[in-house]
RNA sequence: UGUCCCGUGGUGUAACUGGUUAACACGUCUGACUCUGGAUCAGAAGAGUCUAGGUUCGAGUCCUAGCGGGACAGCCA
């Protein structure tokens, strides 16, 4: 997929920001506009990111602007490599190019530093020697003003000279920080002379050992922005307030000034987007690392078997505003399904199977069977179903006592074999404790499928594999990782508690046809009324994969049976 | 009782920038079709735009006040 083939792909839909740019090249402002992602590498990237991700991409492309890629690794303690590796490879996943402008704000620590000096040099900066406990008690509240810190007035040589000492290494951590000097009555906190520098003996995962203090993400981001030379800065909601911060910053130094515009992030019914929270099921090994496929990270979407085209239009279908919201689960999953509906290969497979025996077929015979891949798309071709005396179907479509308009099998009644004849079902076997073990059924030779020799007709059609032809597989059933609509909701509980216990279910003894047996890792398919399924990149092994269920297909019976309880 | 932001069907987003009976998507519900109870197609229900005033010939869009929700008191980002 390449960047013209997504800038093609979504009829665009018109939002505030797309507004502001327009406004912007019309009235010459910019000629061009230049986006950038910019992440803390200090876990994975989720759905949340994706929309952010596509949204800074996704203007560039259609602008033909440009979007760099920054990581914010202003903190040595948190960060690692192996972040940076999972972000990158997750975003071109998504189908997205950087080209060469692979940033990190720490190519910037030297330029920072000067900036800080200069600010120095202004009056507009100075060393505080307060404890970090010392600076939250003189810090005030919302609605009371801050005291000023005694070190405030300092004299520019003593500031140069001690902060020099800072970045010398002279110091223990948390002795000394570098401190803006705006104004400790301000309304808004973030400008009571926030901390730019602060004394980290760390070494850092791009730097090293050169610096042993680094800038605050306040002090880094906007001059970051400034220094790529970024249009627009788009963010979450929650910088809003640290807008005049960056603003008084630019100001201050006379530079090149972005604009900042904000916009909500993404929340999903069912799920935590929360990173700290993520991590902690990671850690707690509560899941299978970060791309478990319950998971609403981008590896945990993609070993589950979504694909970047169903992300990219989730992500363009839920919007782009400022207010905050909830998007139903059931939009990402209508999203897969749109996509894979058209591409995925049908297969018929056998979840829990129940054996049926179909007493007036030839013992030994075997019929290849035509089935078509996709009748979405025919150019996919056909392939050959092998069927035989022995055959099984799934116990779902097997009712003793049928309930009310139940169109699958039951004693005395008739359904269709995909892509076979239809069968009559005569008796039922049942073992010791009265389970129904298997049923003997009779086939209709002239209702082959495709004949047109026969008029007859069944209510319900299902799905089955031949006995002897069977390949076995596990397959894993992946539900949504919490019960509740909205986990971190609850007041005073912890959103573990919520946490679904049925989100996966295994099963070993699927019955699968045996054209799945050549399925590749990361192979997606259609299971034939059942939903889409893909072969699990981690687990499956040469010639043994293993299935993980993406999502299920709309069921209408499922409905009504709902409905009748 | 500070500053900033937000308030349109169940959910999310629109509304030519002040101009018909507020649109689209998901969801829900009908019906048609069907060898996937899938897909598809046709249709329906569901908001009078948080409230109250005001400006205007005309307000979801502008103004004022109120109400409701959110963000901010890390040497995190």
């Amino acid at each position: 997929m390449n960047q013209e083939e997504i800038k093609n792909e979504s009829k665009k839909q018109t939002n505030f920001i797309r507004d502001i740019i327009d406004e912007d090249l019309k009235n010459g402002k910019h000629t061009k506009i230049h986006t950038r992602f910019p992440p803390e590498p200090n876990g994975y990237l989720h759905i949340g990111h994706a929309k952010s991700i596509c949204l800074n991409f996704g203007l560039a492309i259609d602008y033909n602007g440009f979007c760099n890629l920054r990581f914010d690794d202003t903190n040595p303690t948190k960060e690692e490599q192996e972040y940076v590796d999972s972000i990158k490879e997750d975003i071109k996943w998504l189908g997205f190019d950087w080209q060469d402008r692979e940033y990190y704000a720490s190519d910037y620590f030297d330029q920072l530093y000067e900036y800080a000096i200069k600010l120095i040099k202004k009056g507009k900066a100075y060393v505080d020697s307060l404890t970090a406990d010392q600076i939250r008690e003189t810090r005030g509240t919302p609605t009371e003003a801050g005291k000023e810190s005694p070190y405030r007035n300092r004299s520019v040589e003593e500031n140069l000279e001690l902060f020099d000492k800072m970045r010398n290494g002279e110091f223990k951590e948390g002795d000394y920080v570098l401190r803006a000097k705006i104004d400790m009555a301000s309304p808004n906190l973030n400008m009571r002379d926030p901390v730019m520098y602060r004394i980290l003996h760390k070494s850092h995962h791009r730097t090293g050992n050169k610096w042993c203090i680094y800038p605050m993400y306040d002090w880094a981001h906007g001059q970051s922005d400034s220094i790529e030379r970024i249009t627009h800065s788009l963010c979450t909601l929650e910088f809003e307030n640290h807008r005049p911060l960056y603003d008084w910053f630019v100001q201050e130094l006379e530079i090149y000034p972005p604009r900042q515009i904000e916009f909500a992030r993404l929340n999903l019914s069912y799920t935590i987007m929360s990173k700290r929270k993520l991590l902690s099921l990671v850690e707690g090994k509560l899941v299978d690392g970060w791309d478990d496929p319950r998971m609403p990270t981008i590896s945990g979407l993609r070993r589950r078997g979504y694909t970047p085209e169903s992300i990219r239009n989730f992500s363009e279908r839920v919007g782009m505003a400022k207010r905050e919201n909830t998007i139903d689960v059931s939009l990402l999953e209508f999203s897969v399904r749109e996509d894979l509906n058209l591409k995925a290969k049908r297969v018929m497979a056998v979840m829990n199977p129940l054996k049926v025996v179909i007493t007036n077929y030839p013992d030994d015979q075997t019929e290849d069977l035509e089935a078509v891949n996709n009748p979405e798309d025919l150019s996919m071709g056909t392939r050959t179903l092998p069927f035989s005396k022995e055959i099984y179907i799934d116990r779902d479509d097997f009712r003793e006592v049928p309930p009310p308009k139940f169109h699958r099998l039951s004693p005395g009644k008739e359904v269709r074999l995909r892509y076979a004849y239809i069968i009559r079902c005569d008796a039922i076997i049942k073992d010791n404790s009265g389970e129904v073990i298997e049923l003997r059924c009779t086939y209709f030779a002239d209702t082959k499928s495709g004949s047109g020799t026969s008029s007859k007709k069944a209510k319900g059609t299902i799905h089955w594999v031949s006995a002897k032809h069977v390949f076995q597989a596990e397959v894993r059933l992946y539900d949504r990782l919490f019960s509740v609509e909205d986990p971190e909701g609850e007041e005073g509980k912890d959103f573990t508690e919520f946490l679904n216990p049925n989100s996966l279910e295994i099963l070993n003894n699927c019955k699968l046809e045996p054209s799945l047996k050549s399925a590749l890792s990361g192979e997606k398919f259609q299971f034939e009324r059942i939903g889409y399924f893909c072969v699990d990149t981690k687990y499956s092994k040469e010639n043994s994969p293993v299935f993980n269920r993406i999502v299920t297909l709309r069921d209408s019976w499922a409905k009504i049976e709902q409905a009748g309880k």
